[in-house]
DNA sequence: CATGAATGAGAATTCATTCAT
DNA sequence: AATGAATGAATTCTCATTCAT
């Protein structure tokens, strides 16, 4: 019990950290909340993490751990460009819905003031939209027009959060069931009307 | 001064409301830090609007109100479709540029959970989507299609906002400058890429 | 309209005020709740009874104006003692009945720390009390035995009172119902007792 | 010191409590007042009690439980009635004596309106007067006859308890010594007044 | 007389954190 | 490693009262 409960009692705060602060936001949630939900005492929230700001962070870099990773392995020159992307999009989709809170957590909190994670964020949010930058110019687009890359780049991302953002309240509108086959026609979608689109863009 | 200011007070708590909010989100700003940023006293924030939550829930109210509009006046059937599109996206960025702390702090808290502003949001939300909803059968989408439906609109909410969300970080990025000339492209970036996306899945 | 709704004005606030510091007690109603109740504007109350207290002190004042005269009309030389008694008892019985709440909070506030209504209670008490006292002499009690004397009134007080006071939890378990034939059974079964009980005192 | 005090810190605060809401009423206390009179934190009311209502609670449920079987070991079928009954009426004074501002304390708070004690009140008093109710039968009273039932209860516990209720007042006006001796005298004058006075219901 | 706004003090409660054990 | 108690600051909200109109 002593062993393995230890190592599950960090874990368990990290896990009821994210489902909660993905529901109410950082400043929402008090330490007492999260120390019930995981089932440990008080006090072991400042003994393992330092306080509510050190699981933030520590949520922040393992989000970014897992995430990147798939922009890197999305860049593929073996493959067309269009396989390339909808590659990517299957894969971060599928990210998604394994990892929900986690993501919406992260997205909620990034435009936030909360100063020790500042630094975290700008330097991890830098690598990734430069990872989807150099994605972009596989698609043919020229990285020199800024201001398309700037448009490109966050329209991806959110749009394709946003089908996880509205959930709730999407499905009572248009009673679409979020299942296997839901998401495969939502990937074949977005796919569909991002490469039309930056198609379009390429004139 | 005396007669302006009373007047002014109520509306003076709903601008710092919405400054401080849309920064730190709900949950992250204190009455306290409202009222001194207002220049109001402590007590008149219950005065007004029976405590913090019903700030939020007025914020959201006059939200929509100034924003179901755009969508209303965007249904032209006097236009083509393409250039109904492209009119509601202008002022779709337009308001945004006016009302941007408004707009993400909408956008940001929509999906937590204050319990007692879920009535409004949903019911909010829903006109929203139907409004949209109906906007993109005049683009020639089959409104039976809820998939697609359940894609479009929310992907072009977020698109849209993601520039102004990500602004702090994307500008030090991409050193796009955010001024008049800079949205004029991105309006027309963002309705070609819209464009031509939706020319794709119509095949 | 202006001249009668004035004066009911200042009357409305006393009667909201008996009822809700009856149920509450004085320090638990707010002047917002006397004024809702009572249909007038806030500022009214300091402005008839220059603040909370002035309420209360009125109310006191008002209740021992009323409630005095009753022992005074029982003192009547033409009457057994024993006629006297029954007599005082059916009317402070009545009296209750039709002012429950005001005798209730009165004495239920007795005992309280508000220090500017020490001085009224203290001497309102002294008057009553003195009252009883001479009464008690007409029953053939010695009034020099002050431990008796001590003894007889304030039982007799609460133990009247007790109807009322205990009336929402005692009518649930002794089913009975407080109507006109009950309070007539009541004012008999208390006179005998007391009567009876006094007799066995004078030994 | 360390030790014995935090296991005292708990208690210390419903001493206070009940002397501050005895004087003042439960409304009538700010928990400030508690946590200096008990010399602890002013947030180890909310730790062990959850809130000012919840010391409340717990004050009432603990004296009910010293209270009730003061009226349980009266019932000794061993003695005659009025030596049961003596006996019991000496217990209860000598328990209001040690704990006055405990009893002044419920019973005044018993009848105002705090919503969350409503239920514990309510069931306790059922069990009080049930057990007075048992004990009248014993002297010779028809449990059926609801109506004498109902009376003698509630005017044997106010009129035991009256004498304290009105005590700051009554010395004042009786010169009456609130010693050893006087409570002898008074357990025998009440004692002798409820047995004449029940002999007399009785014919 | 009457009103709505305003005030500042104080209410109860909750917070993240610390500490002795 | 883990706990329960404790802390003091900060939280939101309510209070009785005042004032200009």
């Amino acid at each position: 019990m002593a062993e393995k409960d230890r190592k599950d009692a960090r874990q368990r705060i990290l896990d009821a950290s994210v489902s909660l602060f993905s529901r109410k936001g950082f400043a929402g949630v008090g330490v007492r909340e999260i120390a019930n939900e995981a089932g440990v005492n008080l006090a072991m929230i400042s003994y393992y993490f330092n306080g509510k700001t050190g699981i933030l962070k520590e949520i922040i870099e393992q989000f970014f751990n897992l995430y990147l990773p798939i922009f890197i392995d999305a860049d593929d020159p073996g493959k067309t460009p269009e396989a390339c992307f909808r590659h990517l999009i299957r894969k971060i989709v599928h990210f998604i819905r394994e990892n929900t809170d986690l993501f919406l957590l992260v997205y909620n909190e990034i435009p936030l003031d909360v100063p020790e994670v500042a630094e975290i964020k700008s330097r991890r949010i830098g690598e990734l939209l430069e990872r989807i930058g150099s994605l972009m110019m596989r698609f043919g687009l020229d990285p020199a027009d800024r201001a398309i890359m700037a448009v490109i780049g966050p329209t991806l991302i959110s749009a394709t959060l946003a089908q996880f953002r509205l959930r709730p309240v999407m499905h009572k509108i248009f009673q679409v069931k979020p299942d296997e086959k839901y998401y495969e026609h939502y990937v074949d979608t977005i796919c569909t009307l991002f490469l039309s689109g930056v198609a379009g863009l390429r004139k």
